[in-house]
DNA sequence: TGTCACTGAGGTAACGTTTCCGCAACGTCC
DNA sequence: GGACGTTGCGGAAACGTTACCTCAGTGACA
């Protein structure tokens, strides 16, 4: 009959309520278009109204329909048409996910597993997009996640500089993530790199180093001069200063070869350099033992990211400190879907601590 | 009046057409929510459907008609509601995005972001999620894609084991992109290792390199397997072979290093080393440059991907293939855009030549 | 002048879902 | 035994858009 046929549609005067007609649609196997809540209804011999109800768990049906509707649906292995259903509900179940800048590959992925792995447990899906760097795309961005429905926007910034806050021209719960924005009031997860890098320092002097050097990224990223005040504030605690002048530098291997060995020619007793990053670190390792030191006997040298591709390379492999991305995508993608599902959610940065992850790079200093 | 209601809608007994109706809706500036196509045409003084011919460039409709209702849609600053056009055109506009495998960041995402470049031209949106490795769960995002009525699904591999075929379960167009399918008649992008393996060869052979090493990935993955080809069969067409046994390996520094050495003590007069890909090759470099041999003077070093991260970062920077990957992803999503407008597309896998970028780590040979 | 093709425009159905409301049956309480 | 609340269910509207059909007006041509 007409139901099977490709486009074909079943008759407006479907069979009258009284029982079930499953003859009439015998062998409707899974046939070109999915098949829709209508068509279950009817095969079940309820209404739709009914049928609606007992897939999506609501109220006043009887347990007995509630069964018998949904082993049909399973039957027919109906699906929820779900834009069909964000029409009607004004809700897409779908986060826009903007990225500020595609260059930090290495860390938005990161972070974006962890929001995905939420996002899809909340059975939602993510558009993702990026602005790739340039600040009025973002906002562009913004106005087309609107036209899509969105539900929520989730603005990955990229830790160094401030991102544009777009909270009050979108129209819909927004929440920033690794990166603070040019708004105090915006819901904002990072990661607290003061405390990371106090963590490494106490860990250092905790195991007698005393002359400590910093080798890191450019001091106008945000992450940077966090990590250096939380490394000379936590040295302060112990009395201790820094013991030469910060190198600050991009993110270069090569540049950190070079400001190694600036630093161990200037300074040969130094007992410890601490990185910036994993990057810079595997650079600063390989030329410390270039020079003929032993890490970590001589010198102990510290990363920033655990990042394997660099932490996990080096010999010995670097202490470090995980800054649990994944995590803090996740806990950032929970705070949006408190604010999509209506609760109130204090506005602020909220920093996330990471962990230390002691390996072979450190050590007790040689007596 | 009620239309400026938060919820209020206008009346359903619309303005009669004969002329604009301005005043009654003077001062509707953007409040809550975003204006309609039906509050445009009413605005405007024509029928839905006028409205509607008018912002998608329909014909049967006159030109200065069209410009009053554009105008008039501007100044609501109307935007169409995507979710409800894809639900009567069946098009949702969206693109499905299946990473098989996020460990591989690096290359997933400047396919993904050259895909993405492409799908905002089109004015489409992508929809990302990624299978976490595990087989089974791209089934069951294919079903979720469904659901979402997306246009089409591209598949990113990892280039290394032969991704699922999803083609046949899902029933709107599919096209892989880095690496095999296990179906012959898929529509596949893939990068050319073999090519670009042979391009590196002659480029060696040219300089006058004779005593040739490869240090490369696992030996199942297919791009390991692809480039030994292209390199052991470009040096035959130099009546030439591998100077020593290929060195198999994970993709790891620390392993390459030992590799390395091992080559080295064995067959001391090597002259050139291929790698598999710019990590293993930094790995390589710098324990070619430990050993006290000079590069590229004694030995020349290639990579592959040109991974700024490596390639760059070496002293000297690496002669490596660049793959072109946002390229890649570009160029398949344009071949699924092809097949979401009907035309025909070949099946089968189209094979993307890289190019070589030489840098300080190749040179003539030391006479 | 009658016919025909074409143009500009509007009316209406359709998409698949949820929600609001009404209705009948049934049970409970006074 | 009547008033009333609850339960189970269906009808109909609504969401915003596009596709299809109809209709009036216009100009060309026989």
């Amino acid at each position: 009959m007409a139901f099977q046929g490709g486009d074909g549609r079943p008759a407006p005067s479907g069979p009258k309520p009284g029982g079930p007609v499953a003859g009439a649609y015998a062998g409707s196997v899974p046939a070109g278009r999915p098949p829709t809540l209508t068509e279950v209804a009817s095969l079940a011999g309820v209404s739709l109204t009914t049928a609606s109800k007992a897939v999506n768990g609501r109220d006043r049906i009887s347990e007995a329909t509630r069964r018998r509707v949904l082993r049909v649906a399973r039957e027919l292995s109906y699906s929820p048409n779900l834009v069909a259903k964000s029409l009607v509900s004004g809700r897409s179940s779908i986060i826009g996910v903007l990225l500020r800048d595609p260059m930090v590959h290495r860390f938005a992925m990161p972070i974006l597993i962890g929001a995905q792995s939420v996002v899809e447990q909340r059975e939602f899906s993510a558009v993702v997009a990026d602005a790739r760097g340039v600040v009025d795309r973002l906002t562009d961005l913004a106005a087309m996640f609107r036209q899509r429905n969105v539900d929520g926007l989730l603005v990955v910034g990229d830790n160094q500089g401030k991102s544009p806050s777009i909270t009050a021209s979108a129209r819909i719960p927004c929440v920033y993530v690794y990166g603070p924005t040019t708004h105090s009031r915006d819901v904002v997860h990072s990661t607290d790199d003061f405390a990371g890098a106090a963590t490494v320092a106490h860990h250092l002097v905790g195991l007698g180093r005393a002359r400590i050097a910093h080798v890191t990224g450019p001091d106008h990223a945000s992450a940077v001069e966090q990590r250096v005040l939380g490394l000379t504030h936590a040295l302060g605690e112990h009395g201790m200063r820094l013991a030469a002048d910060i190198a600050y530098g991009p993110w270069s291997q090569r540049w950190a070869r070079l400001a190694t060995r600036e630093i161990l020619t200037a300074q040969p007793d130094i007992d410890a350099i601490v990185c910036g990053s994993d990057q810079l670190a595997a650079a600063v390792l390989e030329t410390v033992v270039a020079t003929g030191r032993k890490v970590p006997d001589d010198v102990a040298v510290t990363g920033y990211d655990n990042w394997a591709l660099f932490a996990q390379e080096t010999d010995p492999a670097l202490t470090t400190i995980d800054m649990e991305l994944e995590h803090l995508g996740a806990t950032a993608v929970n705070d949006l879907f408190a604010m999509i599902d209506g609760q109130r959610v204090g506005g602020g940065t909220r920093h996330h601590e990471g962990t230390l992850v002691v390996r072979g790079s450190t050590g007790p200093a040689n007596a």
